[in-house]
DNA sequence: CGTCTCCTTGAAAGCGTTCAATTACAGTGG
DNA sequence: CCACTGTAATTGAACGCTTTCAAGGAGACG
């Protein structure tokens, strides 16, 4: 029971299933290390540095209000980097969403984008997200980012994550992700295989729902 | 007529009145640069680098959409920074709200913490906000906001901007915001001096408010 | 004094939330 | 193998907030 409320700060349980807390990356250079799900990373407010690599799953940035609310600021998908120098500090907790393979990498990687500047990217872009109007909207743009990332896969797209990151993410509740996927099943739009996979049917129909120009 | 309609991208009039657009930093150390309301100093895209510093007046970062849909990420404030390493890129468009004085600074100042780092906290600020529930919580909050900013004055605070900004900052709209000041004014939360300018007469119900924790 | 922009207020409609109940499914132990 | 249990997902119905469209005021400026 990890998260009994998605709205209420995480359970001390948490920190018993994150290997990675408080070490130093620099002890395994290059090896792949299992991160179980739901495990914290790092804690908003950790110094860095180093350099991580996903490898596979899916990791959430997030940053917890006073009042227990959760916000989703993004996603990093495999082969993203979190690179973050030196003394330099988490602006956000990063969590496993799913079971994650993550590589430890050498180099300080002066070359890689740093951490701060990928975060701020996915932070206005979700912000750019949240703050338009409607929710089928920001639920339809979401499916198509998705299916851009699955491109070369059989044509379904499949979030290992539950509804309740993706209201968090998107800025609205689990029942209303569901009627609004239920909406694009009434129209066509979408075939859902299981709860936390689908097929996308009119890419274009979504897309002009994304850009909340309603198609009757 | 800068912003006829503020969903709609930027008239080309305002390039003329960017004195800083495209112009080498590094030309004009410490002098201080008049910049003209609703200029643009850098478009989204543009490289860096060099260090400005905002002596008077308000700046805001922002991102425009493809359907012309307008999201303010951030606002700056007189004594920050923005400081922008050589080739890194702008990721919002930054603005002059108000009529602005501004010094380049000489000096690649490495101990400045960078652009990319203040963005991304003012990203993910805008986000927790813009991601809770109720318009008047926003509202009361960035009050608050505006009231830690103005210590030491006469108690009163002023914004210098139109309602259309406080509205795009927050995800809604103009009359929304009209209403949330008149809904604080008839509880007595807020005594209003002029269109742009009001004293809080009781921060903790503000705050109260901030928290969503409604008080009938 | 007209015009323009900004701000304010009204009324109605729409949309999303909230609360509640139901279903589905995986894990566990009998 | 099957009830039992807890979590996740779904659907329904009513309420309430916010938007939308419309009109009216308040200054600034020519």
């Amino acid at each position: 029971m990890k998260f009994a409320d998605t709205r209420v700060t995480l359970s001390p349980l948490s920190l018993e299933t994150a290997p990675h807390r408080r070490q130093d990356p620099g002890a395994n250079l290059g090896t792949l290390q299992h991160v179980a799900k739901d495990a914290v990373l790092y804690w908003e407010g950790d110094s860095g540095g180093g350099c991580l690599r996903l490898h596979d799953g899916v990791l959430r940035a997030v940053r917890y209000t006073d009042d227990g609310a959760r916000q989703v600021v993004g996603f990093f998908w495999p082969t993203e980097l979190l690179h973050l120098g030196k003394g330099e500090t988490y602006h956000c907790t990063i969590e496993a969403v799913t079971d994650c393979q993550i590589a430890s990498l050498s180099g300080d990687g002066q070359s890689d984008v740093g951490l701060h500047e990928v975060l701020m990217d996915k932070a206005i872009a979700t912000l750019s997200v949240v703050g338009c109007k409607s929710v089928i909207s920001r639920v339809a743009w979401f499916l198509l980012e998705l299916s851009r990332r699955e491109n070369g896969a059989d044509g379904t797209i499949g979030f290992d994550f539950p509804r309740a990151d993706l209201a968090d993410y998107l800025g609205t509740r689990t029942e209303t992700v569901c009627r609004m996927l239920a909406q694009f099943r009434e129209r066509g739009l979408v075939e859902p295989l299981e709860p936390r996979r689908l097929r996308i049917l009119d890419a274009l129909g979504l897309a002009a729902l994304a850009h909340d120009r309603l198609v009757e």
